[in-house]
Formats: structure tokens, sequence, C-alpha cells
DNA sequence: TTTTATTGATTGAACGTTCAATAAAAAAAT
DNA sequence: ATTTTTTTATTGAACGTTCAATCAATAAAA
């Protein structure tokens, strides 16, 4: 049933099932075959639209990073309040958004993290990724704490956020989504306050 | 060179040079041949001592978890402070152990905890190893505080200490120990901090 | 009729496992 | 003490399987 204009619905299609099969079998296990068949495809399609089965699964991990960065921003763009404790929030209630935290896209996450490790162009993007997470982060907290305690403050929040999602993700129920964002903004919470209370400006950021 | 007793020697040859492997290139291309070459061995050996691949990956995963525990227990039977901020500082110290964190374990951990998301065994190893954190730190939390923030406090810290990690195994240069245990050490100094500041119990665990 | 999209059998490479052969040490016999 | 036998440890080539990639054939739309 070939018609015209199919590439745009067969990618889209193609990174779909791939999160569908890694979510299922693991990467490990993921085979063109499975991918195409979980899309309804042949497995010669593949390499027809992404060169091969890596340009494959480098663009799902692209449009899983791409996905996190527009929760994150849609509601940091939405934000009434311009305050540091307001922005932080929008980053952590968008890392914790449901299509990001639902079944197939962690655990596909989880599975490219890991192998980030050891190929260099996922290292990269997730390093992009990354470094954007923590430099936003940076950037909010510099603005009602000094250098250092803000470096502290970002490293501890990106860790918490990364901890939460890999234990979520781990767990056969999968993540408790409103657990976790409730842990993050306790933690966010305790940032400020155990700032104000160990320096001059006291309160005034509560 | 055939002795007699050579079993246990090979075991922890092949172990340790299954670890060097996965820090080397990752589990994906982990094969029987590039742990035995690591080991200075025929690749058949290890169907011999561990039944096959899978036996080696399993006993790799147990020794790692094994030394974890050790890592933690050795510290905290140690304590001259019965406390439960010296408690849980132990833990804290023995996740972040030298032979923990160093390059090849802290890679095979990670590539075993994603594996273990579609591996049973795995996943249950994992699971037995979680749970046993997590415990541990609630039971300390709860001398001092009520359940329910007991249970969070655990959490929260538990998602910590797997965030750092996490994010320590990623980073090319390793995990920066030090700054890990300070961050974690901080944020359970704000835990107590906290329920001190907002419970008639005030400083005393300060 | 031409173009675009898709198939699926085929190919070659890589992998884990097996097992008969081998070699060295230990034990027994001389 | 020396030789022979037995036991233990190890090898590596061969086998069967699995997989990603290829490409000529095909089918539907333009």
């Amino acid at each position: 049933m070939p018609k015209v204009g199919m590439e745009p619905i067969r990618r889209q299609q193609l990174i779909n099932a791939t999160m569908a099969a890694i979510d299922e079998v693991g990467l490990a296990e993921t085979t063109v075959m499975r991918i195409a068949r979980h899309a309804g495809v042949s497995a010669g399609i593949i390499s027809h639209y992404f060169g091969g089965k890596d340009g494959l699964l480098e663009a799902t991990m692209r449009q899983i990073l791409t996905d996190l960065s527009g929760a994150v921003a849609v509601r940091r763009y939405a934000l009434e309040d311009d305050s540091p404790r307001a922005h932080i929030g929008a980053i952590i209630e968008g890392n914790f958004d449901r299509t990001q935290v639902t079944g197939p896209a962690a655990k596909t996450w989880l599975a490219f993290w890991a192998s980030s490790m050891h190929k260099p162009m996922l290292q990269r993007l997730q390093n992009v990724n990354d470094r954007r997470l923590y430099s936003n982060l940076c950037h909010q907290f510099r603005r009602v704490m000094p250098r250092v305690e803000a470096r502290n403050a970002a490293r501890g929040l990106a860790a918490m956020i990364d901890g939460l999602w890999l234990r979520g993700a781990l767990t056969p129920e999968g993540l408790d989504a409103e657990e976790a964002r409730y842990l993050a903004h306790t933690y966010l919470d305790q940032l400020f306050a155990h700032h104000g209370c160990t320096n001059k400006a006291s309160n005034i950021y509560l």
C-alpha cells in the first residue's frame, strides 16, 4: 500500500515501535525484526529510513530527549511567577511529566543511559541534556545563593531527580510520579529553607 | 599448567575479567572471548566453571552486591556512636567506598541495573539489595521521626545516593567520591535539621 | 508508464557452547 | 628415586544459531 509521503509517518512508527520493543524485552534483545513486527512493516524498511539499526536507536534517543526538553520548556514559559522557586518547580514537574515517566519511555531512557557509557554518539546526546539541566538549575539557584552553594544545590537536585527516575524505572510497578514530585519538591523546600536559616537573608525567599 | 585447587582462583579471575571487559566496551559487546582474553585463559573455561556466560554474569553481579553490603556493614560495626545519624552516615560512606566507586565496579553495576529490568534473576538480586538499603535507612530515621516522615526521608536519601552513583558512572572522569559524600551528608543534615525546625524537638539531633 | 514504497529471501559475520584431545600435576607402583 | 598411571585442568576447532544488512523483485499510486 505505498502512498507518497510515507517517510515521516514511518519514521515515527518505527521510533514508537523501538520504544515498545525495548520496554518489552530490553535493549539487548531488541532486534530489527522485533521492531518491524511492532510497527507492522518488514525489517528491511529500517535500513531504508534510518540507514541501519544504530540510526534508528539514535533517532529514538533524540526523540526522548527532545520530548523531555519540551515538557520542561512548556511549563517554564507558562509561568506567571518569575521566581527561582517557580522555575525550578517547573523543571521538576517537566522531568516527571506523564509522557516521560510512563512505561516505554522510562525504560528506554534507562537502557540508553547505560548504553551511552560506551557509545560516543549517545554519550554526546546525554551530556548535552545533562548539562542543560544542571546549568538551568544552577542559574536559578544563583539568584538566591552564592555561587558555591548554588552549585551544590543544583548538583544535589539533579542527582535526586535522576535517582527518583532510576528507581522508578526499575520498580516493576513503574514510577509513582506523584510521590517522586513530592520528594523532589520537599527537597527543594529544604534547600531554600536551609539557605534561609544559615544566612542573614532569612525567610524572604520562602 | 593445571594444578589442583584452581577453581576458586579461576572463578575470581573470571569475575574480575568480566568487570574489566564491561568497563572497557560495555555489557553489550562483552563476549566470552573478550573476557577469556582478559583473564588469560581460553573461552571454553567459562562454561566449565560457570555453566555458561549467563552464570558468570550472575556471579559477577552477586560479587558486586556482596562487596557493597560488606563495605556498609564494616563501617556500621565499627561505630562507637550508636546514634541514627552515625548509622546513616556509615551507610552513606559504605555506598561511596573506593572499591565500589572505582571504574570497573561502577560501570558494571550500572550495566546490570539496566539489564535487570528484563532478567528476572538479576532483578531479584537488585531488589533484595534495594530493599535492604531502604529498610536500614527507614529503621534509623524512625528513631527520630514519625513513620511517614521517616519513610520519605529514607526514600529521598536512597534516591540521592543512587542518583549520585548514576551520574558518577556516566561522567567520563568517574565519580568524584568526595563531592558525592559531601552532598549526601549535607542532604542528611537538612533532613535532620528540617525535622528539628518543624518540630518541638528542635535542635537536639544536630 | 513512471515513480515511490515495501518486501523477504539471501548473505556473511559473530557469537556461545560443546567436546575430543592434550598437557601437566598428583598418586601409585616399581 | 624413578617410572607409570590416574586425575585434574585446559584448550581450541567445529557446530549450530542468531542477527543486521543487502538487493532484486513487486506492488501500489501518480
